[in-house]
DNA sequence: GTCTATACGCTGATAGAC
DNA sequence: GTCTATCAGCGTATAGAC
């Protein structure tokens, strides 16, 4: 999904995509190491448990996903094209074919987590679950989103379908996913 | 969530609920040994691979599935009845504390699974995708649901948000689970 | 930073006794 | 139907050489 040079970077990128394709439990140092053409020990030495590897993945997208709010809010983008971007984002994986999103797998493998790894997804989905519902707020005071009802609701909603809609379209109709979207969106007034 | 008295009922229902709690990749067949107190050769002895008693939950649930469709038509409920017991479901799971639904959690690891496995969840995740169809288009054509666009999409839809809702739910606020729940039901004029 | 070598528990699975 | 015994393979992890 990214393009990290460093070999950290690198080795965080690799397990961050296995996660959203077969979970925390399906995949090991061995994917990791064969892809980057060495041994699990080179990983080991980067991450020395398989759990340092899965909260560095979550500290990650925290922390990107952060920057990427920061930037969006300093472009002054609108409330629609944030919503819009992030949207994309679920898109993008949809078209992979093989993705879901960090905090879906996650939370389905939630009750075989270290705790650590339990906290960070915690405050992650927090961090989403809050900002979606600040751009809802921004937005309906603005008078570009129409819905009725608590923006904390409403973004929880928005939130539940698309990453729902996600894992459903990996075994049916893909094109139904993008209806829901459609969908989400026409509610918001769009 | 159920109480088989024999003894391969038994193991599908344990190997369900940790499927449901931990995913397929989560739970070994120690643990069911040990929840029974047997060994685990004696669980190879019903269910040889592992793949078979994957199988074996999926089919059970599509039988089950059909079986309470079946009744629930025999009984002549109403599609809001219907929609309200199949919801129940939901919050059951939610009140454990533990589940998500089984779908959920196989279309998480999908991409780990045997194709035997594939294709069974494709089936039972498009029987449920098309009962909340017809479900959706009787109760439309009997005037007691009110929605606008095809069946098929508005099935996907609130399938989705269930189905996410319960997930985020696992690491953040249960009530909004509820609200979820009470949003998608107005949405359809109850 | 990466390698080889090694350890060790767990998992899925099988054979044969009871 | 369940047991004991046993197995190979994998996954996580560490030690020490290069």
């Amino acid at each position: 999904m990214n393009k990290e040079t460093n070999i950290k970077g690198q080795i965080i990128d690799l397990a961050e995509n296995l996660i959203m394709k077969r979970g925390y439990n399906g995949f090991s140092y061995k994917n990791i190491a064969s892809e980057l053409n060495v041994k699990t020990a080179a990983i080991h030495y980067h991450f020395p448990l398989k759990k340092d590897l899965g909260v560095a993945v979550i500290k990650r997208a925290q922390i990107r996903f952060r920057e990427w709010d920061e930037k969006a809010a300093s472009e002054d983008l609108s409330p629609v094209d944030m919503l819009n971007q992030s949207l994309e984002t679920y898109l993008k994986y949809l078209d992979s074919g093989e993705y879901v999103c960090l905090g879906s797998s996650l939370e389905t493998d939630i009750h075989t987590l270290p705790e650590e790894m339990q906290n960070e997804i915690r405050i992650y989905v927090a961090d989403i679950l809050t900002w979606m519902r600040n751009l809802l707020s921004r937005g309906r005071v603005q008078g570009v989103f129409s819905f009725s009802g608590p923006s904390e609701s409403k973004a929880f909603f928005i939130l539940s379908c698309v990453q729902g809609a996600l894992q459903i379209a990996r075994v049916s109709d893909k094109k139904l996913f993008h209806r829901t979207i459609d969908t989400l969106k026409a509610e918001l007034g769009l």
